[in-house]
DNA sequence: ATTGCAAGCGTGATAATATAACAATCGAAA
DNA sequence: TTTCGATTGTTATATTATCACGCTTGCAAT
């Protein structure tokens, strides 16, 4: 559960509800998503270069989240690789534009699954395959945001990460 | 922003709204926490050992995320140190039984300002003091195990943080 | 009391995650 | 073409977290 190649059901529609967790034609997920990244980086006068271009695909390989150091790993093929800063300067490119989140409670990151610009979003985490679906946090936000200001504090990011099952591996898990 | 010893303002409530941020009798708190966690302890027959309320009392000492490294270093006067597992344990017990919490974002622990067990609270984490209030999530929770429930995904535990600046550090920041 | 045993602790080693610092290079604009 | 800022390559190191193993301790069943 987390990559999927079945190219029947839905359409590459990004920014649908929780495609991470439904089957879909995974192929046209990553083409939208580095389409999306090209468009935007070529609009904001960003640059997508081969590196972050390159993270960025190894991210849409699926749906999971991927450690700094997974990253590193496939950015070579045995030998003498890229050291850690190469992957964290290009993850945090990623994130800081919106075309990647870092999942806090893994110490980990995903590819942005969502067009358009930077949100605050909601990351679903299965425990068991590692799968994060994004779903879109602002009725959330706007909740919270108004409980901290009754008390003064002014929220700058908000972090909300679930953990649990995702529909694919609810069912075959040992209690 | 975040250890008061002002002895006049509230009283030593705990479960108040967000008192991490507000001048309060803090040494009220510690001593109802360490109440609370030892009268906790003897009715569900959980040992309290000297580590762990020793451990506990550190990071009642303030309102401020403690990372393990911090907390370690306090569990001893210099000199050769107890080693890494003896914080990581102690925490992960209070953790576990909710007399203190994991700030993902930190990498970090704080003592839990609320009585009673099992919860799943939001974090207001000041980016500038690192002090951490503890609000209820429970309407959230419910939004967002309805959201979740409805594309088959189910939630065992939500991590919401968020950061920003608490209501003393706001004003004195630089841009 | 004695034994058995599970939970907790002390210790050394090491794994996993992340950043600092600096030199070399590239690319766009003056 | 020169210059300058952004990006990359590389070495080293910091920070966070876990593994493994043996000893002690509290406690309950015999």
């Amino acid at each position: 559960m987390a990559t999927h190649d079945d190219p029947a059901a839905t359409p590459p529609g990004r920014g649908a509800g929780a495609i991470a967790f439904a089957a879909h034609d995974h192929a046209g997920c990553r083409r939208a998503a580095i389409a999306e990244a090209r468009a935007r980086c070529a609009a904001a006068g960003l640059r997508l270069t081969p590196v972050r271009e390159r993270v960025l695909e190894i991210l849409l390989e699926s749906h999971s989240a991927l450690g700094a150091y997974d990253v590193l790993r496939r950015l070579t093929g045995e030998g003498a690789g890229p050291q850690p800063p190469i992957a964290y300067r290009a993850l945090d490119f990623l994130v800081a534009h919106g075309f990647a989140h870092r999942i806090e409670k893994l110490n980990a990151y995903v590819a942005c699954c969502t067009s358009g610009a930077r949100h605050d979003p909601v990351f679903l985490i299965c425990r068991k395959c590692r799968a994060v679906a994004e779903l879109s946090s602002a009725p959330l936000a706007r909740d919270l945001e108004r409980a901290a200001a009754r008390i003064g504090f002014d929220i700058g990011r908000t972090v909300v990460e679930a953990e649990g099952l995702c529909p694919g591996c609810r069912g075959d898990e040992a209690p």
